[in-house]
DNA sequence: CCGTTTACTGTAACCGGTTACATTATGTCA
DNA sequence: TGACATAATGTAACCGGTTACAGTAAACGG
């Protein structure tokens, strides 16, 4: 009678439903015919008991943890709002549960991620929240794995979702050009060996090419993804006497926020001195003033595909290998336009 | 020889290090002192075995998930994204990881939340994530609860974690009056029963009464804390000929921007015709046209304060009964202030 | 030199579910 | 009516860890 721990197991419903454990394991997954009699009594002393199924005895009996993880690099920024939520959606949807978990590269030494094969059936890897040899020994595992705003290493050939970069940034490039006349095009660029960040600055070239515009170096700044540095080095990049430039592509919206600072405080107008044209498409951004033209990334949708790829994966079905996501280019006030 | 699963057990690193699965385990948890020469070959084999502990049977045996779960409202609104990334902070930092869900209060029939103590252990509540009841029976388990921006049942007395919002509201709503010489103050309320919505709205009705202005309820619409809801509901209050009004203190940020809209679409200049105040201090605010003159709440801490509080009920530390974070005014231009 | 710690290790019984296999009762069909 | 499928249930062996208990060898104290 030494009951060790207070919580209810399944062989307490059992004893008091005067049925084997099995009978009741096969009346809660349902997965094997029971008596109605049988059902009647065992609801009634759930019921009472307040039995709830212990997760961990369950996984460990299934192997399977009925959980699926989510690897972000921070979540400071208002970019991984919609991100999650998108996620969650599709993972409770399936009856899922979403453990959630960050991993700057900075402690990636020797560590191994908080969530992975040993507590999670299927992971959802954000850009580089995981490096090249991590993700090969996941599908070295045959682990399921779908990447998000990052594609798979080559010997690693894992689905992945992520948004149209290029086509979108040259386009832009190409409105400022065309539409509103613009030559001489700053870009702002994102954190190094980012692939949004890459295909952005890829876009920008390819359009400067089209339109017989020379690349200057000098008109490449850091902007990292964040209105801080943005605005900061704007700033300096003005102050220190600088090439002249009538317009920024800022790389995102965040870095266009510090963008439109930086003008304001050094006394430029937008879009009359100097056209902004930003990346994302934040919630707000339509509210800034002025209002951003930007491009819409539809982050939440990336967030649910990314998920039913993952579920694909562990459904044993064919997942898609790559899935680019369109863009779009919202014109507001801030490039020349609605003014 | 035939293996059922195939994974690496702790039993394969015991047989391939010659030792018991027992001293294998006291190594891996530290918690037995294990000779040097055993030490240096578990390492070597669980080095070439990539051996990693099945979480499952790990919590299964140590009756500790090392998990806690999040349970959230919903995750649209950027509110979420600091709360989150606050809690996450203490979490990973403590060696547990995250389990974030929603509960969206119409499909709480019945149904056992989809975190709780079956596979957490702790829980994080925001706000009427889960009902009194609900939480009446976490309780009574001695399940470690802390609630988010809600206070405890009287049967339940749990800690709880929120903001100051009835002083801050008041002292917005003298600011009003007493500088910008408002006396037609609409308010936007936020979703009923909700606590923040509630005793903002008691800190308006105090100031009010503080200066002597009788309380109109035409003056009180519903935001929701949604833009879409309160710019649909003011922008009809205005165009069917309203009360005339010259402040809106609008209950959160999001409202505030639907608001500034409404008022935009309607030709009323802000704040020369409408001063208007929100409360959060969402990331952008302060780029919005006109900036926004708003409450700041330390949302990123109240996460970190409240997780903090959720480890001292599980390290069986005596939390605070209720911590109340202070909140700040930030003048902008939205008041009138700054023009 | 002997009794007593102390350091290290092993055996096996848990933790709380699932499920392969066996068993019984009932219905079906030739 | 006998052979056989089917429905409903039970027994017990897992799943992969932890840890109580026990044992051995070396160190220590008097």
């Amino acid at each position: 009678m030494t009951r060790r721990s207070t919580s209810v197991t399944i062989r307490d419903v059992a004893r008091n439903a005067g049925v084997s454990v099995a009978t009741v394991s096969r009346y809660i997954n349902r997965n094997a015919p029971v008596s109605d009699a049988v059902a009647a009594r065992l609801d009634a002393v759930m019921g009472d008991l307040k039995y709830a199924p212990h997760a961990a005895a369950r996984s460990l009996a299934m192997r399977r943890t009925q959980t699926i993880g989510l690897l972000l690099l921070n979540m400071h920024r208002d970019f991984f709002a919609p991100l999650i939520s998108g996620v969650e959606a599709i993972v409770s949807q399936k009856g899922y549960n979403l453990l959630v978990a960050t991993s700057r590269p900075s402690m990636r030494k020797n560590v191994q991620p908080p969530i992975g094969a040993h507590n999670t059936d299927g992971l959802l890897v954000f850009a580089d929240s995981l490096d090249d040899e991590q993700i090969y020994r996941l599908y070295q595992k045959k682990f399921p794995v779908v990447l998000i705003h990052r594609t798979a290493p080559k010997n690693a050939p894992v689905p992945s979702v992520t948004v149209e970069n290029k086509a979108a940034t040259r386009k832009s490039i190409d409105h400022l050009i065309e539409v509103h006349g613009r030559r001489r095009i700053l870009f702002m660029r994102g954190p190094a060996h980012q692939e949004d960040s890459y295909w952005r600055e890829v876009g920008y070239l390819a359009s400067l090419e089209d339109h017989g515009i020379p690349f200057e170096d000098t008109l490449m700044l850091s902007g990292e993804f964040e209105s801080e540095i943005a605005y900061a080095n704007l700033k300096k990049f003005i102050e220190t006497g600088a090439t002249p430039f009538d317009a920024v592509f800022t790389g995102d919206d965040d870095a266009a926020i510090g963008v439109l600072e930086a003008l304001k405080d050094t006394g430029k107008r937008v879009p009359e001195d100097v056209a902004v044209i930003g990346f994302d498409d934040l919630r707000l951004t339509s509210f800034l003033n002025p209002p951003l033209t930007t491009v819409r990334a539809p982050t939440d949708e990336v967030g649910r595909t990314a998920a039913a790829q993952l579920f694909r994966i562990i459904d044993k079905q064919v997942p898609e290998s790559t899935i680019l996501l369109p863009t779009e280019i919202i014109l507001r006030r801030s490039c020349g336009c609605q003014s």
